[in-house]
DNA sequence: TTAGACACTTACCAAAAGGTTAGTATTACT
DNA sequence: AGTAATACTAACCTTTTGGTAAGTGTCTAA
């Protein structure tokens, strides 16, 4: 028997359900960095990626934590000290996405030469 | 030797190259629905999908073509005939979108829990 | 003569995503 | 007294995304 999976049904499609989730710009690369390093701090996160804005690290953070992809720890201290992690639900994603990387790696020469020579017929 | 993937180079980033193709609303749908269809038409694809407009199936399908997911046939007559159909890239990318599925098909109701917990101890 | 079939395109608009800059709170250090 | 440190938030703005409604071209059938 095998699930088949209903991705015509828009509002309940779990391929939908991930992307919303995951698809934006910055919640992958914040799951990666974090995979990487047992706990980071704010600051070291948003130091290792470079090019986020604090309001976006922000956000992606609280909607990763939501779901229960990162975990955050405060510390009552002053100046705050916050620690986030990578959750074992994070981490159970992030085989899929390798595969996903693995894939992309090995076609993206060819995807570009599709797009070029596209744009090419084009003109 | 393992290949590291640099995610940090958010220009060149594989991850990142992919989900920019796929990760907007109607890509991979348009690309599960050919999937299961040797051919479809223009007008097939729009039926079969429902909620998609006329604009966005055109941009969808010209941005999938370009990459070569997709590909694309015109026949000389009148009325116009299109045919639409998935290449062997494009089939090839499926099966790790059938794995993220999956995945989210097992996990989607822990995340909805942890999203429900969440939003309750944010008020 | 008018409508329909088909595969779109165009102009316009609304919503969402994301960036910039400045500001908050509290303590310690100089 | 002023500055630094930390982890943000708020206000504002621009860009991107996607939707709506109408129009295009050409032939055929009523």
């Amino acid at each position: 028997m095998k699930k088949e999976i209903n991705f015509y049904d828009t509002v309940n499609c779990p391929v939908r359900n991930v992307l919303d989730k995951i698809g934006d710009k910055w919640s992958l690369l914040v799951l990666m960095v974090l995979d990487h390093n047992e706990v980071l701090r704010f600051n070291e996160i948003h130091k290792s990626i470079g090019d986020i804005s604090q309001k976006m690290l922000s956000v992606t953070l609280k909607s990763l934590e939501a779901d229960g992809f990162v975990s955050r720890k405060v510390y009552a201290q002053i100046p705050p000290k916050v620690e986030y992690s990578i959750t074992p639900l994070g981490k159970s994603l992030l085989p899929h996405i390798d595969a996903l990387a693995t894939w992309s790696s090995q076609h993206m020469s060819t995807i570009m030469q599709n797009r070029a020579s596209y744009t090419n017929a084009q003109n």
